[in-house]
DNA sequence: AGCATAAATTTTTTT
DNA sequence: AATTTATGCT
């Protein structure tokens, strides 16, 4: 680093320069590296995002790169919020002005909304979510009758994915394909329709956002030459979860300017010939973090790096500024199982902490039970909400989960799953706001039509899609053309006055706040009138949904006075599931382990931990399935700082029925010292199951209760099963000192009660099953 | 169009 | 088991 430029005060600087403050042998060799290509292998908590922002920051202070030359990709919004805050933290706020630091799609959004005209799109364009792909796959499939050949959408889709983030076209599929395969011949026929809709419609899928880009650059020298010019630092976070595009995407974006696209006037130093060198770029991952392998992540990239640009430096972060050396210890034992990774150990100064916890529950809901009171015990102790999270390998899991959490009163909340912009009547209102974006979107054209109710049925449907394509136009040309159709009054009325609200809010399109347009909109049709008259009472929580949705707006609005309806729509489909976490909620989160990623706790807990479950049934068969999900439960376990709770349970209901459930064979790997199995409350000796003898040991006999449990069924002998029976108790009012009986803990006495009315929360110290939290309304108890 | 009933589907992970 | 989707009926 001595042939820095700027480095004139040489190695004192180090010890003065508050960029450089705190940091470690290996951390500051990659901050002040001037490598061009640079990989981080960054364990887990070895302080990367700091090593990354310092490293932009410093780029920055020292005047090497204006902020405008700086690209930096992180995997969700979340973390470029962050990183973007972090930077601002260390030079300021408007020195780190015109930096991008965004995720890879919604930098593509970007680079494509500017360049879409060159290659048959608008800037109008909308984004598809994978619920879009599949309803246009549906119809596809369901109009070519390709389910007579075996395809469905979910396997249509997935292909599709494949194929577009191998970058792999049309035309280049229909080259690699046997033409005598029947199948192959469909599925192709498939593609070409898909991709001809969604360019109809104006529209790119998740995967196009990134593959479309890399074919621009690749058809158009001057626009990429654009970008090389522009950018001359890149930097990528969670390297080894990229994807062949994503790879070929960064190959563009750091290749040297040929001289003929170098403008005359340019103020960026050129070579020799007159080029522009290659962008540096700077790379961050950890292959031992690789999870995303199902969806095209090709870990390949971060191991050849080398190889892929000669001369790269690597340099590897391995102390851990995050958890215990007891978690420490159980991540390495874990992820050692891996064979074909290179070495690496993870330690800490910090000292070993407590032990891990581990508990076997009887099914789903004991577990479930387990977790609510250690979170009780962990508050309790002064452990905040906020601080703690529960993992699970699939969505599914959070329904036993949630029940039990409501039932003991505790404040969760659930990131992913089933999200706020999934539900009928939010995609009603989004489907608007699409059409009047993008009139050519069939897809929310068709949506909008008949919602809400206006006699618009499938036959007037078709009829405006046919006469659309007499137009040569799209469905709202056929809307206002309605009357010459000669359809119904009542009917022709209907559709001219949809085309009358729809051109009234694009009119304010380029200028309107997304609010007004969406207000606007609502009173129009009447939308949220109807729900508000409506009988069906759960049409009362979609009418506060639409207004929530029109809070949304007014949020957007409100931290983007520039905003239009466009950026609305980009930010909204591009939100991932832990985007919209809020630190400062005060609640326990709960998410699936690959929401996890990035993130960090002061207590975790990872439940089903169970054969089929971690590593999942549908892992078997593929190869390299297995190992990939040790990394899922290695990344799990490197989340927690300080406690660490594996759970599991005897048995699972999955598709309403009961089966008998396995400990993972991971849990095998964590050396028997590290973890103190707890028994279930009130179950006195338990001669099997879940003790340290039936994992610890050395011998052959595995698990001791896999044998002895009674095949199927009597879940009612034993003493603890908790039930996911929920009762309206009325407004029973429990005072301190009232005995009570619970249907799974027994009997017990109140010894304090909080808050009052629906609200109202007991705790109730039981004879066998100990103390516990109730949520009085809901729970199964009765007075005695 | 609206309603009741039957059938199918859900659960691997996500930008 | 629970929820969504298809079908048939009035």
């Amino acid at each position: 680093m001595s042939f820095l430029p700027n480095d004139t005060l040489d190695t004192s600087s180090g010890h003065d320069d508050p960029l450089l403050e705190g940091l470690n042998p290996q951390q500051l060799t990659a901050v002040q590296s001037r490598a061009q290509a640079l990989l981080i292998v960054a364990g887990a908590g070895s302080g990367k995002t700091s090593v990354l922002t310092r490293r932009i920051a410093r780029l920055i202070r020292d005047r090497e790169l204006w902020p405008s030359q700086i690209l930096a990709i992180t995997f969700t919004n979340k973390a470029a919020g962050e990183m973007r805050e972090r930077v601002e933290q260390l030079v300021g706020r408007d020195a780190a002005q015109g930096m991008w630091i965004s995720t890879f799609h919604s930098a593509c959004v970007r680079i494509l909304r500017r360049e879409a005209e060159q290659f048959g799109f608008t800037r109008g364009f909308t984004i598809y979510d994978s619920a879009d792909s599949r309803a246009l796959i549906k119809r596809l499939v369901k109009d070519m009758q390709a389910d007579t050949l075996g395809f469905t959408v979910s396997a249509v889709a997935g292909k599709i994915s494949k194929l577009k983030n191998e970058l792999i076209d049309v035309e280049g599929y229909s080259r690699q394909i046997n033409a005598n395969d029947p199948t192959e011949v469909m599925f192709l026929e498939l593609f070409r329709r898909y991709t001809a809709e969604l360019h109809r419609a104006n529209a790119f899928d998740f995967d196009d956002l990134i593959a479309q880009t890399v074919y621009l650059f690749r058809a158009f020298p001057q626009v990429a030459a654009l970008y090389q010019r522009r950018f001359r630092h890149l930097l990528v976070d969670e390297y080894q979860d990229t994807n062949h595009a994503q790879y070929a995407l960064i190959r563009e974006l750091t290749r040297p300017v040929e001289p003929a696209h170098v403008p005359a006037d340019t103020r960026i130093e050129t070579d020799a010939s007159g080029g522009i060198p290659a962008a540096a770029l700077t790379v961050v991952g950890d292959s031992d973090q690789s999870i995303y392998a199902f969806r095209g992540a090709d870990i390949r990239n971060i191991v050849e790096f080398e190889r892929d640009f000669p001369g790269a430096e690597v340099i590897l972060l391995e102390q851990n500024y995050r958890s215990t050396q007891t978690i420490l210890d159980a991540a390495n034992a874990v992820i050692a199982n891996n064979f074909d990774r290179i070495a690496k150990n993870l330690f800490t100064a910090v000292g070993s902490g407590e032990k891990i916890v581990g508990f076997t529950g009887y099914s789903q809901h004991d577990e479930a039970q387990f977790v609510a009171d250690e979170i009780g015990t962990l508050h309790e102790a002064g452990t905040p909400y906020n601080q703690i999270a529960v993992f699970y390998r699939t969505n599914a899991q959070t329904r036993a989960l949630e029940e039990i959490f409501i039932r003991s009163a505790i404040p969760y909340r659930v990131l992913g799953g089933t999200k706020f912009y999934e539900r009928a009547e939010i995609k009603d209102m989004m489907a608007y706001l699409i059409a009047v974006a993008n009139p050519a979107d069939g897809l929310a054209m068709r949506r909008i039509l008949n919602t809400p109710k206006r006699g618009i049925g499938p036959a007037t449907e078709t009829a405006l899609a046919n006469h659309a394509d007499e137009l040569g136009g799209t469905m709202i040309d056929a809307l206002r053309d309605a009357p010459a159709l000669g359809l119904g009054p009542k009917v022709t009325a209907a559709i001219v006055d949809l085309a009358a609200i729809l051109d009234a809010a694009s009119e304010s399109l380029d200028t309107g706040l997304v609010p007004d347009i969406l207000v606007g909109i609502l009173e129009k049709t009447k939308y949220l009138e109807l729900l508000r008259g409506s009988r069906d009472p759960q049409d009362e929580a979609r009418a506060e949904n639409v207004e929530e949705l029109v809070a949304v707006t007014r949020e957007f609005q409100k931290n983007n006075p520039e905003g239009r309806l466009i950026d609305f729509l980009t930010e909204v489909a591009l939100v991932a599931a832990a985007d919209d976490l809020d630190d400062s909620s005060g609640t326990v989160s709960l998410m699936t382990l690959h929401t996890a990623k990035g993130l960090e706790y002061d207590a975790v807990f990872i439940t089903g931990v169970e054969e089929n479950l971690l590593p999942h049934q549908m892992s078997a068969t593929e190869p390299g399935g297995p190992a990939e999900e040790r990394r899922l439960f290695y990344v799990g376990i490197t989340r927690a700082r300080q406690r660490l709770h594996l759970s599991l349970a005897m048995t699972r209901t999955t598709f309403g029925d009961t089966q008998v459930a396995a400990p993972s064979r991971y849990l095998q790997e964590i050396p028997a010292e590290l973890i103190d199995w707890r028994d279930a409350p009130g179950m006195g000796t338990r001669t099997t199951g879940g003790g340290q003898r039936a994992l610890g040991g050395s011998g052959t006999p595995k698990f001791g209760y896999s044998t002895s449990l009674p095949p199927g069924k009597p879940k009612k002998e034993w003493a603890n099963t908790v039930t996911a029976k929920v009762r309206d108790n009325g407004d029973l009012t429990l005072e301190v000192g009232d005995r009570i009986r619970h249907a799974d803990f027994g009997d017990g006495s109140v010894t304090s009660v909080t808050q009052n009315g629906a609200k109202s929360i007991a705790e109730v110290q039981f004879e066998k099953a100990g103390r516990k939290r109730l949520l009085v309304k809901i729970s199964p108890i009765e007075k005695l």
